[in-house]
DNA sequence: TGACAATAATACCTATACGTATCATGTTTC
DNA sequence: GAAACATGATACGTATAGGTATTATTGTCA
């Protein structure tokens, strides 16, 4: 093991696996299993981890637009729409025009929505101190805080990675 | 602002958004961004970020099976199968019959599938540390650490969580 | 050894991610 | 104020996640 690490951090992990510290997969084994954890949890009320974001997302800011929701989660507009597609059809949500933009839609939850919320959200809330205990007590915020820097950063990276490169960027 | 909280936490961040310290959305929005910065910049190559972490895994181990694939992969059987079905079919890899399972595959690289691979990795070297740079230096190795932990205990639940519950389960 | 459970892979289904293209509507600019 | 451009939403295609069921094997145990 080299010299200038804590030597405490491989104490709990096997040594022969380096990928163990490569960040891509922790991040992938971390957003696969909490997401897993949480569809198999809330399976029964018959909505996903998705859907269950989108209900959270309308009932602390009702009225907002599908552009809107799309980025407070950080995704995309054909994704969001074929997901609040298929959330309308099952009774969560209603789509009403907007009052001053023709183009865009209200989005509101309905009653059923609000009570799947409910409903899901102690299952959630369960789950995430149960993942979270793992950690040192003194040192749940600050891991989360560096995680928060390493979101932004991945965010800023993707945002600076154009989709169709441009003529200059490819000549470099 | 909360008294028992590192107060330099919060410098950088908006105090009005109470969901930045969630590990949900934190973990969907690292994990997404990497995932869509690391798609963009190789695209190029044809291949996609999972398609490089088959190159990755079938590079650091000839032969294996699909089932082992899977498990390193922290991935499902479906998933992996059709995505080696693309890849053998975009002549990256090849599935030749296990000598002693008949059930079996043996996996094996193709010379194309090692030359996108070497391409695609110094992309997802460069990315890494792009991310990682917004850590002060001396915390990375304990961030990793800590969302070691973190996976592990995402997993761990999402193991804990029966796809069917029980009967046992669903009477508490 | 013969019935039966476990396992490797697949088929089929739905949900999600996201790239490109399109349409309708807003906004800006000369 | 008309043309150019920007924006909200959608249609369509491909890739991935993962649930259930099936098929072909393998392993186990009475």
């Amino acid at each position: 093991m080299s010299a200038n690490r804590p030597a405490t951090a491989f104490a709990l992990l096997p040594i022969d696996s380096p990928e163990r510290r490569r960040l891509p997969p922790l991040l992938r084994r971390a957003w696969y299993g909490l997401n897993q954890a949480l569809r198999r949890r809330i399976a029964h009320l018959g909505i996903t981890p998705d859907q269950f974001t989108v209900l959270r997302n309308l009932l602390e800011r009702e009225g907002i637009t599908q552009r809107e929701l799309t980025q407070l989660m950080t995704s995309d507009p054909n994704t969001i729409a074929s997901l609040l597609e298929r959330m309308e059809k099952a009774g969560l949500l209603r789509r009403e025009p907007h009052e001053k933009d023709r183009r865009a839609y209200r989005l509101n939850l309905r009653a059923a929505g609000k009570r799947k919320y409910e409903a899901a959200r102690e299952v959630a809330l369960t789950l995430q101190s149960e993942v979270l205990r793992v950690l040192p007590e003194g040192r749940r915020e600050e891991f989360l805080t560096h995680l928060a820097l390493v979101a932004e950063a991945c965010l800023a990276s993707a945002a600076a990675s154009p989709k169709k490169p441009t003529a200059k960027i490819r000549a470099l």
